[in-house]
DNA sequence: TTATCTTAGTGTCATAATGACGCAAAGAAA
DNA sequence: TTTCTTTGCGTCATTATGACACTAAGATAA
């Protein structure tokens, strides 16, 4: 059960993160999954009275997944009087999840700052379940288990920012490993958009952002034509990322 | 000196608005005035514990512009502890602007959740200052007078996200006069992407979205050719809002 | 009254970007 | 050796974009 000292938080504010990785075609998500129920929640926290918001979201995630230096972006606030359940603090001791003299804090009105991580899957060796959850898993966002409260709204938002963002942005170096083939990051670009594209045309196009090199080595051992395997030139990257891809105007 | 009930408030959090108004080709934000200070103040306010925080927002602009149904857009939440400076609560008291028994709520570390509006210039016909104020008016983003802890960071930053904003989602219907020029359009979309466009090429784009109505009638009492008139068709205008305007992917 | 000046409206043209799709080469599997 | 699938390269028509010319309308100046 857990003990926390709820003095050293401050009061009625909360942060989630939805940590996005990319395995297998599919695009995941980190959760825990609460002790003894089948109900599963985003890592996140309370804040700490003396942490930024940002910090506070970077060490949930280095204590999950073992990561620092993880791509992270605030993406939206939840505050609607509505997320507040007033079974749900009742529920967690009743679960035996929290011990009883926490009923006030869990009870107040809370306000979640939602934050969206990507993250590279396989350098996630292990992730670490919290103090009230008994697993953390990865799970697809498209089948994704009971979750706590309105977390799969907070899910359901990032993706949105997510596929938002791709539309302007370079996306991959933080999902994809060090070295990867044109099929792969166009795997993860139609994960995200949720959309098929055509494989040559997304060559050409991703190509002409000059954000790619080409290693000169082939993937072996796969079935069929040894692909090329491609790096992200960082520093272009970074570039692109700064000045933003497809501007209207 | 304002009086005011902290019990009510949820504690730690604020929000605060960016009004975003467009006059003689400026963009303009609504402040207000400290009373007896040259120091100024974005509207805002506490979230009263039964209140969602769009309804917060909603709320303070009625009070300071006298209209309902305003866009609104939540952009950011701001939450660095840097913010929360030491000596603001003891500069308020000894200004005569709050109580000294307030002392201890404005001396918590606040989290504010920005949110920007857009209205039109000519709707709000006199801006009221709140209890600590002594003036509300239009500034240009351009040239702000000195603002109250981070609030110029935050005017920033909501720019940037209506900068944003407006490469992938129609903008116009919430900062213009019900029937405008085509001139004028391009004057807002000059003014808030900071940038000079080709009065030919916007025309043509700008038609192309099919989201304005030529209302057959022009602009007269104006030197040189009267300009016609457009609005918006606002059926359009929401489905283009909704898709999207220039997707990349 | 006429010439001049400025803004509005329309169109042109070269170039770039996009969508749709063909074809051959490289392997693995049959 | 043949078949099958994926990769890599290329074509082509269409559309979008950037640069800019020309004319019309109306106010002002000469």
């Amino acid at each position: 059960m857990a003990e926390i000292d709820t003095a050293s938080f401050v009061p009625s504010l909360a942060i989630d993160c939805v940590v996005f990785g990319f395995h297998e075609n599919e695009l995941k998500v980190l959760l825990l999954k609460l002790t003894g129920v089948d109900v599963w929640a985003l890592p996140g926290g309370f804040v700490d009275k003396n942490k930024d918001l940002e910090k506070a979201a970077i060490d949930t995630l280095e204590v999950r997944t073992g990561l620092t230096d993880i791509f992270l972006r605030q993406f939206h606030t939840f505050g609607s009087i509505a997320r507040n359940d007033p079974n749900h603090p009742k529920f967690l001791i009743d679960k035996g999840l929290i011990s009883e003299d926490l009923f006030d804090w869990f009870n107040q009105r809370f306000v979640t700052i939602g934050f969206y991580a990507l993250v590279e899957y396989s350098q996630v060796k292990e992730p670490v379940p919290g103090p009230i959850s008994e697993a953390c898993e990865w799970c697809s966002v498209n089948d994704l288990p009971p979750l706590m409260l309105d977390h799969q709204e907070i899910v359901e938002k990032a993706h949105k920012a997510l596929k938002r963002e791709l539309s302007y942005q370079p996306i991959g170096l933080n999902l994809l490993p060090n070295q990867f083939t044109m099929s792969e990051l166009q795997a993860l670009y139609e994960t995200i958009l949720e959309t098929q594209l055509d494989r040559r045309n997304f060559r050409r196009k991703i190509l002409s952002y000059g954000i790619l090199k080409d290693t000169k080595k082939f993937r072996t051992g796969v079935a069929h034509k040894a692909p090329a395997l491609y790096e992200f030139d960082v520093s272009a990257y970074k570039k692109a990322s700064q000045a933003g891809l497809n501007m209207g105007w």
